[in-house]
DNA sequence: TTGTAGGCGTTATCAT
DNA sequence: ATGATAACGCCTACAA
């Protein structure tokens, strides 16, 4: 295997000092064009290849952004991810991507990986039952950028890049009563989660406002796993309330009663009407189609990225960093309709 | 910012030197157990972080494993990603993830970045439009072991992970036939990718094996996208040909076709039968449940995970880079019942 | 405009 | 069992 050639090699064939090939291949300034165009053809006659390594060293940066997801294989964060990865490339950085399974200690861990081994700003996405923050420390106390996807929490010059759950579920609910549903119901995944919290008391403001009326059986949490969807369908068939409208948590899950209360022979949906959440592609292609909630992953990604990429440039203020809420949106299908 | 300690700074405080502090972290066999446990007793107390790039730059190497993948967002290829991290993690590596954009140029550029930022090795499912490989010619070179995933080519020494999708092809048809088809449609997408050549050869086996016709209008080649569903519909309905099976290369596509085919008052599967491709979990929550070949993501990238790993620890020899074939499974559902 | 030399924090090879 | 010292390859004051 051939030597790897390094910059004193091209100074010495040169006859120049190694600084100056250092600063003609960083096209530095201070050198003239005459040397930096030797220099520079030398380089790629000889093939000569910067090794990451030593410029990591030198400068204390990887060019890299630690992103933790609470899972790989989601539509949803797939899509959040293939919006930061297109910007951060284009920036000339490098994703090292890790799933905490929706499990604090992994978060734990990975934060800790990432922060090891240097990333240069961190991206999280929450996982499921993650209630202290103590793991993110060290990137706050080093101010490196830290910044909070969808599932996020308040830390101090952290930014956050969500969409407005609360009004989003007001929204999808209000939909229900105007469709004519008296009696709601809001499958809710882990309420510890803001995205889920904050659904619920938008929720609970539209069925407040048209006077219906709200208690333990109006609200079901659930791991919204496939698994859970017979628990799910019991819940509407045995509380004894004649349950007319659903607002789910996700389209999945969402998709899965449908199918599951057809099945019961429900009437989807004269009998009941269902509004999900997220705007997957499942829910254009069930039948009847799903009414939903359009989340914009893709966009929530280019955000997110954009954002990492200014604070490192320095161009936002680590002070300032700030919180983004996107714009969600409505979609009415069948499983709604009159 | 408190000063960041290095080992000299632990060796000062402690009396000895830095190579003794540095083989005391590693636990390095000659060094006293007294030894050891006063450098980390101390190491701990004042907070002592070891600096990956400098370990890096020592070691050459990263504990970093490259991925390249056609888009992030497929609930397949983050399935695959998700096997793959969970390996890669356990095994103290960490994934730095892009994306191709299913375009060659990208896949090229991708390569470049991750070869020049260090990657202890890289895996790759290949873009739409690859049809040159020069770009792996500097991993192959210099040793870094190179996996293919899914979407495949043959280069030396480089391991494959796939399944054998000209038996799945076949499996398929021949399923449709069994129950009844006599007019079968292969809705293929590019058929320069191996995935989609290899089932089209398997569905012409298997047309042939039982004697029905196979000419051009048997096949029709898309680019699988929603916006190509239409055409798909007119090639059945306007080809003159009254088909009765249809081979969708994917769930996603199968999904969009058994909609529009239903609106255009088809009935499946009475009229026309369907077996799509992936067992994307969308497959089970359209009406009628869809036929379809069991993909096995996870597997795939566990065991992607798994065969890079036994390399980078030598366990396998470079040379001896073997080709896996993953078992697929026909999934028999309502869309193809006679 | 260019050269010099020290530093980045570890690991590894010789000695001792 | 431990220490000294030279890599590892690049960057960057500071000097010239």
């Amino acid at each position: 295997m051939d030597k790897r050639i390094t910059i004193y090699d091209l100074a010495k064939t040169l006859g120049v000092s190694a600084g100056t090939v250092s600063r003609s291949l960083n096209d530095h300034p201070s050198i003239s064009q005459k040397t930096k165009d030797r220099v520079i053809s030398k380089a790629n006659e000889l093939g000569y290849k910067t090794n990451k390594f030593a410029v990591n060293l030198s400068k204390q940066k990887s060019n890299t952004i630690g992103v933790i997801v609470p899972k790989l294989n989601s539509i949803f964060m797939s899509t959040v991810l293939a919006g930061i990865e297109k910007i951060a490339n284009e920036a000339g950085y490098n994703l090292i991507i890790s799933q905490s399974l929706e499990s604090m200690e992994k978060e734990k861990i990975n934060a800790k990986t990432l922060y090891d081994s240097g990333v240069d700003a961190l991206l999280v996405s929450l996982a499921y039952d993650t209630s202290n923050f103590d793991h993110f420390a060290n990137y706050i106390k080093n101010k490196i950028p830290l910044i909070f996807i969808d599932r996020v929490t308040n830390l101090p010059n952290c930014s956050t890049i969500i969409i407005d759950n609360k009004l989003a579920g007001f929204v999808a609910t209000e939909h229900l009563i105007a469709q004519g549903c008296k009696n709601l119901l809001y499958i809710s995944g882990n309420l510890k989660q803001n995205v889920y919290s904050e659904r619920l008391k938008g929720f609970q403001e539209a069925v407040a406002k048209h006077n219906l009326i709200f208690n333990n059986a109006n609200l079901l949490e659930s791991d919204l796993s496939p698994g859970s969807v017979k628990q799910a369908i019991t819940h509407i068939k045995d509380t004894g309330i004649p349950f007319d409208g659903l607002f789910v948590a996700n389209d999945s899950f969402a998709a899965h009663c449908l199918k599951e209360l057809k099945k019961e022979n429900y009437k989807i949906p004269q009998d009941i009407k269902i509004v999900g959440f997220n705007n997957d592609p499942i829910s254009d292609l069930v039948t009847p189609t799903l009414s939903t909630i359009n989340y914009p992953g893709y966009e929530m990604g280019i955000l997110a990225g954009q954002s990492v990429i200014s604070q490192l440039n320095g161009s936002i203020d680590f002070q300032a960093a700030n919180s983004i809420t996107l714009r969600h949106e409505l979609i009415i299908r069948e499983s709604s309709l009159k």
